[in-house]
DNA sequence: TCTTCGTCTCAGCGGGGTCTCAGGATGCAC
DNA sequence: GTGCATCCTGAGACCCCGCTGAGACGAAGA
């Protein structure tokens, strides 16, 4: 059972180290994420406990640079109690469960040994409607050949479009999925995003992927546009 | 068997969850919709209990929501005796059983048990009148392998009388349903968006699925025209 | 500090959707 | 056939919806 400890508070590191050892992990640990994306890629694990704030690369990069390496092995995040993000951008972004600090010892072990259990996970299917995919592990949207460089947020919106693509999803739909459950702002900015969405995936290819229908919402065809 | 019920009346919930406790469900009992949508997405239930009227959000929006969000657990209305909407109205809008308060505990057990037997349902049907089809959750009508596309109100309309395709309904239902059930104008803009949907649905096809009758209503021919 | 980038707000516009109105067409009763 | 009620439809006004450019703002990096 080795265990990839990425860490960069030293004492709970080494509190975490020890109590691993004790239940008998073999535990590498390291302080920042380059160290801690070069030791997944290079050596094997049956699991990396990954935390978010880390020097060098953030705990998101490290896992979406090992996924786009084609590094799957379990990946336990943890997350500062204060979300910036939420634990479903976690999920998304290709770990496979979080804790958030504090956390209990026990409980980090019990989910541990719960993710050994399932093995390594799948690569989540790539989507794809027409010629434009989408690649959650790796975050990558593509028209044809063609890389498509898109902001968090777009990819965020587009994302969503994709899931759903050829239903209808009205723009409080999107503000609930995409912003936040309990936005507060004008859906206008669904639009505008829509619209740079619209500017990098659709025009540069004379593409209409995402249809707008009046009164309603948005749609991705299924086909592409 | 896992039961979700989403029910406002205490008492009414706790009864409800102790008798099918004894019936060997396991139940979650939560009291408003904004919970009932939360915990209907996040877990897995076999089959949901859903009360119209909650506060929060209504069991129809709850049910909607679900069925937006891909959750096509199966749903049991429970409609209040005086129908501000209709039965067809629950069924339409993606649930599989209603029950009409009050209602009797072994009816209600058969009922769920029927539910999980037939297991989760597939998306909604498609309304068809003959080669006219209408997808409520793609919001795409095609006369045969046309594409038809309609503005939000000549969609309503449309939806209204496929649902009751085969039947004559009068211009006061359409304006109660389509519009509003306290429009105040002129019926004559259902004439007006009949001929719309004529024009649009039937006429470039050669056909008369829309009927009228004289000093009556409309009907929609349930073979499409 | 200055620049760059991502996010979001705002206001103006263009156009599509909705509805009203009036005159014409059609059906029904006698 | 005549007259009336009902229905149809073309024209047009109005208004709201969605799109977009400009810019404010903050965070991160040079």
């Amino acid at each position: 059972m080795r265990v990839l400890l990425v860490e960069d508070e030293v004492r709970l590191a080494e509190n975490v180290r020890r109590g691993l050892s004790a239940e008998g992990f073999v535990v590498d640990v390291v302080h920042d994420g380059t160290d801690g994306l070069f030791n997944a890629e290079v050596h094997t694990y049956d699991v990396v406990v990954l935390d978010i704030m880390l020097p060098g690369l953030n705990g998101y990069e490290v896992c979406r640079r090992m996924r786009a390496a084609g590094v799957w092995t379990p990946v336990l995040m943890l997350t500062a109690k204060d979300g910036d993000y939420d634990q479903a951008d976690a999920l998304d972004l290709g770990a496979d469960d979080y804790l958030t600090k504090p956390f209990s010892f026990l409980v980090l072990v019990a989910r541990l040994r719960a993710l050994i259990r399932r093995g390594a996970p799948v690569r989540p299917a790539v989507l794809a409607a027409g010629d434009l995919t989408l690649d959650p592990a790796t975050r990558t949207v593509r028209r044809g050949d063609d890389e498509v460089t898109l902001t968090p947020r777009e990819f965020g919106l587009l994302h969503f479009l994709m899931r759903h693509r050829g239903d209808v999803v009205s723009k409080t739909d999107i503000l609930e999925s995409v912003w936040d459950a309990h936005y507060e702002g004008d859906d206008n900015v669904v639009e505008v995003y829509v619209g740079y969405l619209r500017r990098k995936v659709d025009q540069p290819f004379g593409r209409r992927a995402i249809e707008t229908v009046r009164g309603v919402g948005y749609r991705l065809a299924a086909g592409g546009g």
